[in-house]
DNA sequence: GCCAAAATAGCACGGTCGTTCTATTTCCTG
DNA sequence: CAGGAAATAGAACGACCGTGCTATTTTGGC
């Protein structure tokens, strides 16, 4: 498995009309456009959630007209699906295919984790969609819930899978439950990008960490059995 | 001290327009209806969350006018202010009161977190505003914000008081960090707000009761003293 | 350079938003 | 019960929203 699923895209998400079985010709212009204005609606999206990402002011942003942008999407759903796309093709960039150069088990656990923490406290201005999607979104059904639900999803599972071949490679202590070492790892990234980013404590980073370091603790092989 | 912070009010909110020094008399009618409004406000500010709660809705909620509904309270901000200090109220009455009735150091923490825990699973299908309050207004500075980060560092303060006892009261082992101790907490209660509801996640409960006794194993006094 | 097709602009519509102003109803006290 | 004050309603405002329709401009292959 070479990417975060690698028929994810195909599964969840509409394929994008590049693919569509048209002659020969795929004119550069559009795409090329379409794909300018998708970055700064990413930019404007960490900033001001998916909700507050409007079309008027996106238009404004990338010195367009309203038209001449929602003409490349042809829904506001359908642009918000696209930036969230465009942020899971980010994350994979920058945090999972990283992490996979790293050697199979606990280490490439560590590698995980780090990137992840690496991309929350970079975008610590900008914000994680995959953090507010989930509270803009939780009761509001919708294919922008699904392909966020999804995504989210699909990446967390690769968090699991990682865990899993960690305890494989004998990294973990037997009874390491491998739901829940992902579960406090996910807890960590959501408490520091709570308090890092919108109580601006000082010092998160560092507890994150040593959060982290502390689940290894527990959960690791040299680990002296506890009491479940 | 006997509530979340005795001086809390008075020193962040503006205070009730009760209070001022008019002549003798206080109106009946207006202030019951201001709060029906603001108990249909908080319903619907749980679902849709503050940025989505609009004068229009609400005023079809109450079955009231928008103008009606609009002059209680002058702007759509000090509704969304007095939204979260009824939240505040509630969180005071449901998590922190009941939690001061158990005995100092360990035992208070632990209700601490186990009501926190009951609170957010019981609102799973309605959600905590001081979770995505955090997320709506993360970088969107004025009254609405200060008052909900104030809110939210009180009842955060609190826990870290009571961890804190704990250590004095020597049921935490002396290396304890009570900071880190604090954050490990809240990382568990925004892991199961996520995944309970947005990913609907089948026994986050579970996973976050099991979290908390894991980081009891690695703070209580009876804990094998570990490396940093 | 021509010309169809693609890309973009301009404009308008219906809707919702927060807010203001004025009129009407309801309340409570003297 | 009268009358002033408080509470609520009604209508209108300017602003922004997503979207559809029709021009106009730009593109890129022949």
């Amino acid at each position: 498995m070479t990417s975060l699923s690698s028929n994810f895209h195909a599964a969840v998400m509409p394929a994008p009309p590049s693919a569509r079985a048209q002659q020969v010709r795929v004119l550069h212009k559009g795409q090329q456009t379409k794909q300018a204005i998708i970055d700064c609606a990413l930019g404007l999206a960490t900033q001001y959630g998916l909700e507050g990402l409007s079309i008027g002011v996106l238009a404004e942003a990338t010195h367009m007209s309203k038209s001449g942008v929602f003409a490349h999407f042809g829904s506001r759903e359908e642009l918000q699906i696209s930036v969230i796309r465009e942020y899971f093709g980010r994350f994979e960039q920058e945090v999972f295919f990283p992490a996979m150069q790293a050697p199979k088990g606990l280490p490439r656990v560590q590698a995980l984790f780090a990137n992840w923490m690496k991309l929350v406290a970079v975008e610590i201005d900008s914000g994680c969609i995959f953090i507010s999607g989930a509270v803009e979104f939780d009761d509001r059904p919708g294919l922008v819930r699904d392909a966020l639900a999804n995504s989210v999803q699909t990446w967390l599972a690769a968090l699991y899978r990682a865990v899993v071949m960690a305890k494989h490679c004998g990294h973990l202590h037997d009874d390491a439950d491998e739901q829940q070492m992902a579960f406090e790892i996910h807890g960590l990234i959501l408490a520091l990008h709570y308090e890092a980013r919108f109580l601006k404590t000082p010092g998160s980073i560092d507890r994150a960490h040593q959060g982290f370091h502390n689940i290894l603790l527990r959960y690791g092989a040299f680990a002296s059995q506890q009491h479940s």
